[in-house]
DNA sequence: GTGCTAAATTGTAGCGCTCCAAAATGCCAG
DNA sequence: CTGGCATTTTGGAGCGCTACAATTTAGCAC
């Protein structure tokens, strides 16, 4: 396959051209649209392309073009796993096309998200896609396709809304819980975007039931912030047979908890998360938890990326995708 | 700061040229090596870029120097949460310089590795880092200047190793318990290098008090790992009175595996973990876990590479970083 | 074979920057 | 003021590719 590659310079178009007997701009054309060469060149310029292990320069057509091939993926903090269902999502569509994912980590705080925006934007990326908080100055358009995938406080003029559909999710949970007979049901919940969405969805079919709504909600969504809220619902109603956190990591904060006033899961008290994480599926958890499939996200977001470099003048649109609820062993039916 | 951009081209060197009063050669000189040119001009020069929001072209100055300002970053698995320390370490030092990381995930298995390492290399990284089990095609060079992250099984020629010091942490872990007078003490360890190097100092160490060597090998270090490994240790000694993990995850499964015994932590069984993870510091876990400051490496990495960058001939160089022990609740001085 | 149109192929001018040799300028001793 | 040398600045030739106009070739009806 790939030849001795020594002290031989890299083969450029110039190079294939020859060995193929065609000019340089045809070479080029196949590289781009093979369909409107004939197939006889095709076939000498692709066969002289896998002979001389030819590998087009990014730089080269990147400058020539004015396009990248790459995409800009903004996200607030590497450690949020579900990120990685997006981007694995998104590169099952993209990395065949030759498109590339960048990755920036935006770490809230200040201007770093603009930071790295700018970085983003400086590498010219072809499109940009939001997974973190917008900052001002880009909700007025950041010069380039972009689409935001997740909950946000704003989306920027002309971009897309791809989004997981979080309040049909907090429905669900409700009615897994209702319908294993629990009518003391504490919700753990936070400020942010999602989780006013999971609530609300959880509220609604609550109400629906006649069942009364007990809710903790705090500032953000951190273990420790479950851990506040598990204290306060369970120090307040001590009755309570279930809880939905807004999240796994905040499920773990109840169950210290728990663990802590001596109530086991599930016979004592059920608990069920959200995100399906890593956490969720260890045996140690083994956690009930809806999924938000962070990855059909991921694809939604590759294919709309692609509508709108193709034509950026397209009406943005807003997209929700359906949660799946995962059944483990930390629901069960009420006792008490 | 950034002035309107509406349909006004991104303006070059030439316009910030004539802005200045001054050849297109001496802004690139400029740009790359300031302190070569007059304070006068420079001062002129660097007033017309920030006036008219000039920004370098990546594509450019790439075609034209054949160096991207790229870093490529292959890993095994976005899921390894240590990869993010090592991230951000190697970022903290070499964004500064205008350089990019750019990720690719190998997952495991077959040429996936040798695929994402052609993705990378296609798009002309300066330099490699390798976070992951590099493939046979590898080994004899990479072309670029290369560090390896981690113990892995072989070294490019040529490459450069930077690693943690796990043989040092695994006798930190072992002398800890020691300490605290445990004398049953199990180890959960994996087949891995990184677990290879634990289990040898936590052998040295054991061995050097005269302690019996109670260890439980496993395939992988997967929860799962941990879980049927704890099952095992303690079914044939059930006088353990602590456990050392290979990992925080292989810890949760062996908490599972005392929660389905009904044995108490720390009271009847101390654990210890490794990698001071995010699981680790959960409150619900609190987990004594040996930290084996990733981050650190990141930088020595990120050294290495510009070292190497620089002049690719250097001698490699293996270089070991000292981890920390991180005391939480989990350990505590024997009873039984 | 001729004339015409459509399809296939090629030539050429950049894209925005770096690099290096050549030219201009500055500085100092004599 | 001059020559000689170091320092600063400039001109211009690429880097490897694309885009588009210009040219060649193919295909077909007459």
């Amino acid at each position: 396959m790939s030849a001795t590659r020594p002290k031989t310079r890299r083969p450029t178009i110039y190079d294939v051209a020859k060995h193929a007997g065609v000019s340089p701009s045809l070479v080029s054309l196949v590289l781009q649209s093979p369909e409107r060469v004939s197939d006889k060149r095709r076939e000498a310029v692709q066969a002289a392309i896998s002979e001389l292990g030819y590998r087009p320069s990014r730089a080269a057509t990147a400058l020539a073009s004015n396009r990248t091939k790459s995409i800009g993926l903004l996200i607030d903090d590497y450690r949020n796993l579900w990120f990685v269902d997006l981007l694995r999502g998104m590169e099952s569509v993209l990395s065949d096309l030759g498109y590339h994912v960048m990755l920036a980590d935006s770490r809230p705080g200040e201007n770093r998200i603009k930071d790295a925006t700018d970085g983003l934007l400086a590498l010219h990326v072809d499109a940009l896609v939001i997974a973190a908080e917008p900052s001002e100055s880009m909700l007025d358009g950041t010069g380039v396709p972009t689409v935001v995938a997740g909950w946000r406080k704003g989306v920027p003029i002309g971009a897309d809304l791809i989004t997981n559909d979080d309040d049909g999710g907090g429905g669900m949970a409700a009615n897994h819980l209702l319908g294993l007979g629990h009518t003391r049901i504490g919700h753990l919940s936070g400020a942010d975007g999602a989780s006013a969405h999971r609530r609300a969805g959880f509220r609604r079919e609550i109400r629906a039931a006649g069942v009364e709504l007990l809710i903790a909600e705090s500032q953000g969504t951190s273990e420790e912030d479950g851990y506040a809220g598990a204290s306060w619902l369970l120090e307040r109603y001590p009755d309570i047979t279930a809880i939905f956190a807004a999240n796994d990591t905040m499920a773990m904060g109840a169950f210290a908890v728990l663990k802590a006033r001596g109530l086991r899961v599930p016979s004592d008290v059920s608990v069920i998360g959200y995100d399906n994480s890593p956490l969720a599926k260890s045996r140690y958890l083994d956690l009930t938890s809806v999924d938000n499939r962070s990855d059909l996200v991921g694809i939604d977001v590759a294919h709309r990326l692609l509508a709108r470099i193709e034509d950026p003048a397209i009406e943005p649109q807003k997209t929700l995708i359906e949660p799946v609820l995962v059944l483990r062993s930390t629901t069960a039916r009420v006792t008490r």
